[in-house]
RNA sequence: GGCGACAUAGCCAAGCGGUAAGGCAGAGGACUGCAAAUCCUCUAUUCCCCGGUUCGAUUCCGGGUGUCGCCUCCA
């Protein structure tokens, strides 16, 4: 049974979906207007582990990440780099997938953007004015919170908690401060499109409601994003698609913690933001997911430099024993101590911790703990001595749990092995021989020169990538 | 001001009523020509503080303190 923590209704509830066996799930995804930053990359790969685990339990999970490609922050920077929107936007969807499958995010089932589902934005909109939630003024049309009795149930404050601390608007012609909008009457120089009120583009909330709708229903089982969007954003999604369908926007909310740099939010406002592509310069991608994996989704986590070389060294770890039981394969016998059923034991024991800490509010941190402890039993096994048939489990498995979250799938040898290379490795175990050690150190060093380095094992000598 | 989250070793981080997982870093040992890797051992006696409930609380309740966040674009 998986529980999540629904913040709908404040607590980890069973999840049951719409239809047995089917999910639907939609993420809030980015504004491409620049590349984004390792925070955005928390939200996007942990809802993206999430959703595998989902698969991995048996859902056909039909996940929907939407592009925002039309507002102000899209407006402004088109005009600093003298483009146009629609050309800043295609850039930036680029470069969005290109670090994000470097960071093992699947692809979504549906990529849907804001500015080719106007049609459908638009008769959202048209039928909230028909109902009187919204209203227009000047070509502006906005949504009326005050007729929609629940709003604020996301954010579980109501709306004279809301308006008593929102700042100054410099809109006046709204009825209440915390009336949101629908729709944004054309100013000079931006992308417009027709509607009843007139040229204009669509507000920010209302392309969730209208694509979400339009890829999973009325009603979607699992809606997720960072915890900045609960308030105003999923609030404002909630009102806007309940009074227009009459139905339950999304049955469960998930919400991931910020990334923090020294204690503070990392957000592109405060300027203090890293961005994947740069972290990328200097650490594998599959580290990064490694270090986001190592916290709770829910929890605030911290990002350093310190903290990103932890998460590496850990990762190494867990490739040294995939190469260890890959190494030992060379010299393995059918007399061999450990065979099939001990390591099948073992997975056993650990697979029911993954498993247990994975339907507890996706605890990837606890579930990670599982793959270390499996590490480190095969470590013994290895020394023990195992069948070919006991490696290819261990190393199936590892992989198998691998494959789940999104690591470990970088094979051992990676480059073909190189003559001169071996060549040299031949020339050291003659010296070592020879108890040479002088020259063998100098080899060592040598190959160490070329980028190589090695580890002399009972079985040989062997070549470590990293 | 309103609402909320979090506080566990040098660092990160699980656990959330039965006496403190795991990782990183560090120390010692085994193995090794050396190194690396691996294995073993060690590193939290206020789990922020003070009360309360309980046979028993890091875990529940109340009150503090501290940090962060939302109420403004933001994952």
């Amino acid at each position: 049974m998986i529980k999540m923590f629904n913040d709908l209704t404040k607590k980890k509830d069973e999840f049951i979906p719409l239809e047995s066996g089917k999910v639907g799930m939609y993420v809030c995804g980015p504004t491409v207007y620049d590349y984004f930053h390792i925070g955005n990359a928390r939200a996007f790969t942990m809802f993206d582990l999430i959703r595998r685990y989902l698969e991995y339990r048996g859902y056909d999970v039909t996940y929907v990440q939407n592009f925002t490609d039309i507002d102000d922050k899209m407006i402004n920077r088109a005009n600093d780099l003298g483009i146009t929107v629609r050309e800043l936007a295609e850039r930036y969807i680029k470069e969005y997938f290109d670090d994000a499958d470097a960071l093992g995010i699947h692809r979504a089932d549906h990529h849907p953007k804001a500015t080719e589902h106007i049609v459908e934005i638009i008769d959202i909109v048209d039928r909230l004015v028909k109902k009187g939630y919204a209203y227009e003024m000047d070509g502006d049309v906005y949504f009326d919170a005050h007729k929609f009795d629940e709003y604020g149930k996301l954010s579980h404050q109501n709306l004279e908690e809301l308006e008593s601390g929102a700042r100054v608007d410099v809109d006046e012609r709204k009825h209440n401060p915390i009336d949101f909008a629908l729709w944004k009457k054309q100013k000079p120089g931006e992308p417009a499109w027709e509607s009843p009120w007139g040229m204009g583009r669509p507000g920010w909330h209302i392309e969730c409601s209208a694509m979400a709708s339009k890829y999973l229903g009325d009603t979607i089982d699992i809606h997720a994003g960072g915890a900045d969007l609960v308030f105003p954003h999923h609030e404002n999604e909630i009102a806007q698609s309940e009074a227009a369908n009459g139905k339950p926007f999304a049955n469960y909310w998930l919400h991931n913690g910020y990334l923090n740099i020294d204690g503070e939010k990392m957000s592109k406002s405060l300027g203090n933001f890293f961005t994947v592509r740069d972290i990328r310069k200097k650490y594998d991608p599959e580290v990064v997911r490694f270090f986001l994996m190592s916290a709770h989704y829910r929890n605030p986590l911290n990002f350093s430099e310190e903290q990103l070389i932890s998460a590496k060294n850990g990762l190494d770890r867990l490739y040294t024993t995939l190469n260890n039981l890959e190494f030992a394969k060379e010299s393995a016998k059918e007399d061999h101590p450990v065979t099939e059923d001990r390591v099948m034991e073992k997975i056993n024991e650990h697979e029911n911790h993954f498993i247990e800490s994975m339907d507890d509010d996706f605890n990837t941190a606890d579930a990670v703990s599982a793959l270390f402890m499996f590490a480190r039993d095969m470590n013994i096994f290895v020394k023990e001595g195992m069948t070919v048939k006991a490696i290819d489990r261990a190393v199936g498995k590892l992989k198998a749990w691998g494959d789940l979250l999104g690591i470990l799938q970088r094979s051992g040898e990676e480059s073909g092995v190189n003559p001169d290379v071996e060549a040299l490795i031949e020339k050291r175990n003659q010296a070592r021989k020879e108890r040479n050690w002088a020259e063998a150190d100098r080899i060592r060093a040598e190959l160490s020169g070329m980028g190589i380095t090695i580890e002399d094992t009972p079985q040989g000598t062997r070549i470590v990538s990293r």
